[in-house]
DNA sequence: CGTGAAAGTTTGATTGT
DNA sequence: ACAATCAAACTTTCACG
């Protein structure tokens, strides 16, 4: 299975990136304004994160407050047996449920770490016990209840601009 | 403080806030399309959306790992004094730092959970080090390093359609 | 909500650095 | 290999029915 190398970003891809992760919606004129490129130089430059996977996908974000009531739970998961077929499974099971926002794999007594989206505490309650509860490979779960939510997003910082492209 | 009242969504509105939930890259014609109404009646709906802030902004998501190294880690933590005040400074630093992508304060013995991004595995202890072991009033802190990420996004469950809209 | 015309945006061929 | 320009195609916008 072949590493798909990571293309080389030099200081205009960084500065277009970092544009594009803040808000995806601005035009290629507008963002060429702000690199210093015309919209079809831009929208190359794009065309290439895309088909190299840099950009996975253009989402809209919605504000859970707003959306009706929402309760965002962290979940952190310990797995009884720990084969690689019960790690497969549970990450299959995390994938398939549209409920689970974020579900990563860590290092340390706990084996995962689950964010949960639900539309009320009883949902969430229900989620959890479905989830982890009445799975019998699972050896403890902790859930945590947000209360406020701080900040939310995706965005990744970028790595120092590489002066020269191949 | 006014609460804003949640609007009512009939089953279009699901349908279409999840369309754009999962890509909102596609034109108004295609998503009127899925949905059974014009373009023009998408965009009036769409308007509204933002109007009523329910979608709060259009981002690219790009994947951490295409976009160079990059080490992801949840670090869950509980403040000294619990304050009002110390509360809120601690979250103004979250707010402030790009790299912390997400931060919730959630219900029991920990206060906070931090989804942090970072370059290097290195970095990533520096930022934990800066961000909460320097801080004198963070009574505890423990990070979980994700070594792989089964799930990312910020898709929330949407409340069933409300069948009438006023 | 739909239609359709006007304005704005993206796309791609071409040419130049 | 990459950038700018321009014209064609497509999308979004908005006044009106």
């Amino acid at each position: 299975m072949p590493e798909t190398p990571t293309p080389r970003l030099d200081e205009t891809d960084v500065l277009l990136l970092d544009l594009l992760q803040d808000d995806a919606g601005r035009t290629l004129y507008e963002l060429g304004d702000q690199v210093g490129l015309s919209p079809s130089a831009v929208q190359r430059r794009i065309a290439r994160y895309r088909k190299d996977g840099l950009i996975s996908r253009q989402v809209a974000v919605l504000d859970p407050h707003r959306v009706g009531p929402t309760v965002l739970a962290t979940v952190l998961v310990t797995l009884d047996q720990e084969s690689f077929e019960h790690h497969r499974e549970f990450a299959e099971r995390m994938r398939a449920e549209p409920q689970v926002q974020q579900c990563y794999q860590v290092a340390g007594p706990w084996d995962y770490v689950v964010v949960l989206a639900a539309r009320s505490m009883r949902e969430c309650g229900r989620l959890g016990n479905q989830l982890f509860k009445a799975d019998d490979n699972i050896r403890r779960y902790e859930t945590l209840v947000a209360f406020d939510t701080i900040k939310t997003g995706l965005t990744l910082p970028l790595p120092a601009p590489q002066p020269g492209r191949p």
